[in-house]
RNA sequence: GUCCCCAUCGUCUAGAGGCCUAGGACACCGCCCUUUCACGGCGGCGACCGGGGUUCGAAUCCCCGUGGGGACGCCA
């Protein structure tokens, strides 16, 4: 029996302003991870409190991306624009007990500010100009800014990282509320996470340096923090922070590309986090196993070569009804016709070994499915020669009388016939699958036979054993 | 520039002072298996950023340097 953790309520908050990313998909795992293992709660919210950049195209697909990986959250999904009033009770709150102020300081003045203290060689702070004016400027539209407290230093007890301390000396007093009266980030994360009992932000560490001030926040707010665990980014293979430039950061596309689900939150998982010397973990392995303290503190470069390698993994030893459900969604996207063709069941089973990615598995399993209308010319002119047309014509005949089309029979069937004409199983072998194929490379030539179908099988031989002569005939 | 953080094979990582001649996985290179392509089996290549300490003993602890990342917005 597990000792009785007290349940850990964790949130995964991004902001829709484009796709689930990567990061934020590792991100939105660990939460679960951790919230699961302690029976608590994971929590869905969107900080959307920046409605320029804020769309609903983007929520749906956070939304689409979370439920493809298969994170469910416990509740939410909550939106922060429809919090508003909440956030400006807050503020009021700060207001009325000193904590903040309103700041009429222009831009101008703002962006000398900042030139001048980088000129000085220093951090570049707001420098309190509004704190205590009792004026009050007429035309200019204020936002507010928290007081931050001028001495002593904060320290938090980072999770992942261990002991964070930083000097109040180094804040400044940030803007909490815009001059349209909405909140900014650090603020109105501190409501919410206040509000919806959060115990342990899980977030990526750029959030590190936000911290402190939040945890001032917190204070003002009489309220006690909740404990921090800033888990490391995810950079691009080159060692860049991963952008869009690295192609593919959105998870969806990692669907377009054939992943399966389980490979990426298995590869996920694994990037950053450890279990010893295991790779492969199963869903229920990663709840029972992951422990938010032996996250790394490194930032590490995502490898798809590694995911290839466990994507295969799933593909052969997965879940057999998500691989099929991939098979089905590849299938049609690719204009072919699911109930077309063979078993898919049976296409899986002979494919999956073959191919590291479900859109590489289907391309190479189209004549499956479809007729093809040219030989890759390289294979044919190698195989298609009229040393072929003997074995293929009476494999042919063998295989028109075969009343059992099973993989067994197949096989000897093809290797009965090679042995009558006394050569050796490629030299029917190669022919054949160039003939049923179109080109050179398919699962051994039993499964094969077998998932082109008879019809087709029979159709396919004719039509070789036509080129083959037509071939000889022009030359 | 200032502040914060990080540092083991090419990559992901094991390692919490002697168990390390540093382990595993991916990739790569050989060989074997073989009707193609794959799968698989066996083997190989390959790392503790540098310098000082502490200690009988350091990949592990401390300091400095170097390198990398992050933050410094009325973005989140």
């Amino acid at each position: 029996m597990t000792p009785a953790a007290t349940p850990i309520r964790t949130r995964f908050a991004p902001s829709p302003t484009g796709f689930l990313h990567i990061g934020g998909a590792r991100t939105a795992l660990f939460c679960l991870l951790a919230a699961r293992a302690t029976q608590g709660a994971f929590v869905l919210r969107i900080e959307d409190t920046d409605r320029e950049r804020s769309t609903e195209a983007s929520v749906q697909a956070i939304l689409d991306g979370m439920a493809w990986l298969g994170l469910d959250y416990d509740e939410g999904p909550f939106y922060q624009s429809r919090r508003l009033e909440r956030y400006q009770a807050v503020i009021e709150q700060l207001l009325q007990a000193g904590h903040a102020y309103r700041c009429y300081c222009s831009r101008e003045r703002l962006d000398g500010l900042r030139a001048a203290a980088m000129a000085a060689g220093e951090k570049p702070r707001y420098d309190g100009h509004c704190r205590d004016r009792t004026d009050i400027p007429q035309g200019i539209v204020p936002v507010i800014r928290f007081r931050n407290p001028d001495e002593g230093t904060v320290v938090f007890e980072d999770r992942v990282r261990g002991r964070i301390e930083i000097a109040n000396a180094e804040l400044d007093d940030l803007v909490i509320a815009r001059g349209d009266g909405t909140p900014t980030y650090n603020f109105a994360v501190v409501v919410d996470d206040l509000d919806m009992q959060i115990n342990l932000v899980i977030r990526g560490d750029d959030h590190i340096n936000n911290t402190p001030r939040q945890i001032n926040l917190y204070r003002a707010l009489g309220a006690e923090p909740p404990e921090f665990a800033h888990v490391p980014m995810i950079l691009g293979d080159d060692g860049q922070r991963l952008s869009k430039r690295h192609g593919a950061v959105g998870v969806m596309a990692w669907r377009e590309m054939g992943y399966l689900p389980d490979a990426l939150v298995n590869y996920l998982a694994r990037l950053g986090w450890s279990h010893g010397d295991q790779e492969v973990f199963s869903r229920r392995e990663l709840v029972d196993l992951f422990r938010i303290e032996d996250v790394n503190r490194k930032a590490s470069r995502f490898d798809t070569e590694k995911l290839k390698w466990l994507n295969q993994h799933y593909l052969r030893e997965g879940d057999r009804d998500q691989a099929l459900g991939e098979l089905v969604w590849h299938l049609q996207r690719a204009g072919l016709d699911p109930s077309n063709g063979p078993d898919l069941a049976d296409l899986l089973n002979v494919q999956a070994e073959r191919f590291d990615t479900v859109v590489e598995l289907i391309e190479q399993s189209r004549p499956f499915f479809a007729d093809f209308s040219v030989y890759d010319a390289t294979a044919a002119k190698k195989h298609l020669r009229p040393v072929a047309d003997e074995p293929l014509r009476a494999l042919l005949t063998r295989l028109q009388a075969l009343p059992d089309w099973s993989p067994e029979s197949l096989q000897v069937a093809v290797q009965e016939t090679a042995d009558a004409l006394g050569i050796g199983f490629g030299k029917i072998g190669m022919p054949l699958r160039v003939a049923l194929m179109g080109h050179g490379q398919s699962p051994g030539i039993d499964h094969t036979l077998w998932l082109v179908g008879r019809e087709r099988a029979l159709a396919r031989i004719e039509t070789a054993l036509e080129w083959i002569a037509e071939r000889a005939a022009n030359a």
